[in-house]
RNA sequence: GGGCCCGUGGGUUAGUCUGGUCUAUGCUAGAUGCUUUGGGAGCAUUUGACCCUGGUUCAAAUCCAGGCGGGCCCA
């Protein structure tokens, strides 16, 4: 704590989440909001670097399982959305209806995507003939382009991904890296002979993203979000929910089944060993900015940000102390920085003319996992100071600093995770009992803002509808981690190992 | 779609109801100099703002209208 009645840089405290989150991108230089357009923050320096290394983690895992990188353009002509439109609200009405897409006949349906879009519609004075718009996510461009590209049976897979801005017109509030106008976007599009090609997919997808989260420190809930809840255009969605210390969920990746259903508007065929025409089975894989806000969310504090090592744009900062009093302090410094840098690790030696607390205060908002401080003592005695930002010191031989850095770096991974573990767990409760009496259905306890219920169910849509409107909160989808043991659904009472949850979505 | 609120230096804030004493207050941040440097140093000097346009008035940060920008709540 700080002197009494002084502010920390006016910080409000992680208590209050929802003033802490937008002051504390700001204090901790992610990005500057002042830019006068409503959900287009500026990148500063420092957040920008958080996210290339979180880029870095997505594009291992993408060499990993043998996707290619694209860069497909931003800007889409109007008939091809057309095209995507059609299918999507032919695909949304045959769900309403309850029938199979192909049996239904379908006029003309405005999907009210154009409403979320950016058009452009001028190239110099001119009104263009044929208008574009700023993709919102890439399916139409991608898929024209692979109906090309994609001939034969030896063409697949086809595994694609691209780290791109993408942009959506935003209404509603926008919150850094939460919802915003310019999103910055990774999005992976694979093309298969069949379903199960496809299936396999979206099962390597769920891998990778339990990698990332598990680099990040972040836990999360995996679930099959419900038929309305589900992309349009897609088979099932699968979902990856982070929980914000306010108890609201946020959805940091996507990936979806799409079967055939894309590859029939787009034609997308190829010829298999029998020289047959076989329409692709297709899956996408998303996720944005929204990792580097998670990350935010859980694991800052009153002080300021914490990066998990993995991500942190600077894992170590080294201070020197009375430099001025004594000529070996810079040198020495910076041959342990060269020492670090040799190992691999990622450093800033902090040689500012300031006091040495306020530039503990200032690494310590922007979340460095560990600052070292050499003074001349410290020289004399062949030991440096390491602290770290989750709250231990102590002094380490300097001839040993790199392994004494790596595990201090695995120890604050390590308090991350567990911290985080028991935030979830405290934010994620059982859902009260629900009685259904003559004046219908009646949770025993109250429903309390700011958590996450879970329950086992089994029942039908509108059981589910039923829930949502009693409790206020979104049902998020069957989840992946059943009950080991079968319990009682929560509405129709029969014996079920499968696990749901509620909550308020970001 | 419906309703409500707000716009003052980089940040935050006083002043707006009741027009003049406001070439605009405090804190913080910034700049310069000297002294300082093992967890937010001190002193001195100093830079910097009334969202835009129009109206009312002898007089507008303040009242009115419109615009632009931002936020909240409800469907």
């Amino acid at each position: 704590m700080g002197a009494p009645g002084k502010a920390k840089r006016g910080i409000p405290p992680k208590s209050d989440f929802n003033s802490w989150y937008p002051s504390i991108v700001e204090i901790a230089d992610l990005v500057d909001k002042r830019y006068p357009i409503k959900g287009m923050d500026v990148w500063k320096p420092y957040g920008l670097k958080a996210m290339s290394l979180i880029d870095g983690l997505t594009r291992k895992q993408m060499a990993l399982t043998g996707h290619h990188e694209h860069r497909f353009p931003l800007l889409v002509p109007e008939n091809l959305l057309d095209k995507e439109n059609k299918l999507v609200s032919r695909l949304k009405a045959a769900r309403e209806a309850g029938v199979d897409p192909s049996e239904l006949r379908m006029e003309e349906e405005d999907s009210g995507f154009k409403k979320e879009v950016y058009w452009v519609t001028h190239g110099g004075e001119n009104e263009l003939e044929s208008p574009m718009f700023l993709r919102p996510t890439s399916e139409t461009p991608m898929y024209t382009m692979f109906s090309l590209w994609v001939r034969s049976h030896s063409d697949l897979p086809l595994k694609t991904f691209q780290i791109v801005n993408t942009f959506r017109y935003e209404t509603k509030q926008t919150r850094s890296f939460i919802r915003v106008r310019e999103i910055h976007f990774f999005e992976a599009h694979t093309v298969h002979k069949d379903e199960k090609g496809a299936t396999e997919q979206i099962s390597e997808d769920a891998t990778m993203v339990q990698r990332i989260l598990h680099d990040l420190c972040l836990p999360s809930l995996v679930s099959k979000r419900p038929v309305w809840d589900t992309f349009p255009g897609a088979w099932y969605t699968m979902a990856a929910d982070v929980v914000m210390p306010n108890g609201r969920t946020l959805q940091v990746a996507t990936y979806h089944h799409y079967r055939d259903q894309w590859a029939r508007a787009f034609d997308l065929k190829y010829e298999d060993q029998n020289g047959e025409n076989q329409f692709c089975h297709q899956t996408t894989f998303g996720m944005s900015e929204r990792l580097l806000g998670s990350l935010v969310g859980m694991h800052g504090d009153d002080k300021g940000l914490i990066m998990p090592p993995a991500v942190a744009p600077y894992q170590v900062v080294l201070l020197p102390i009375a430099s001025h009093v004594r000529d070996d302090v810079i040198p020495e410094i910076h041959k342990i920085r060269d020492t670090l840098n040799d190992a691999g690790l990622r450093t800033f030696v902090d040689d500012r003319d300031v006091r040495p607390g306020v530039k503990h205060y200032d690494w310590e908002i922007k979340g460095v996992p560990i600052r070292l401080e050499l003074g001349p003592r410290d020289i004399d005695s062949g030991t440096c100071i390491i602290s770290e930002r989750i709250g231990r010191k102590y002094e380490s031989p300097i001839s040993d600093i790199v392994n004494s850095v790596n595990s201090a770096l695995i120890s604050v991974a390590d308090e991350l995770r567990v911290r985080a573990s028991s935030h979830f767990s405290d934010l994620v409760s059982e859902l009260p009992e629900i009685s259904n009496e003559g004046d219908g259905h009646q949770f025993s306890s109250p429903i309390i803002d700011g958590m996450v219920y879970s329950f086992p169910f089994c029942g039908t849509d509108s059981d589910a509808e039923i829930l949502e409107r009693l409790s206020g909160l979104t049902m998020l989808g069957e989840c992946v981690d059943e009950y080991e043991k079968p319990r009682k659904c929560v509405i129709t009472g029969k014996e079920t190992t499968k696990k749901q949850h509620l909550a308020r979505m970001y």
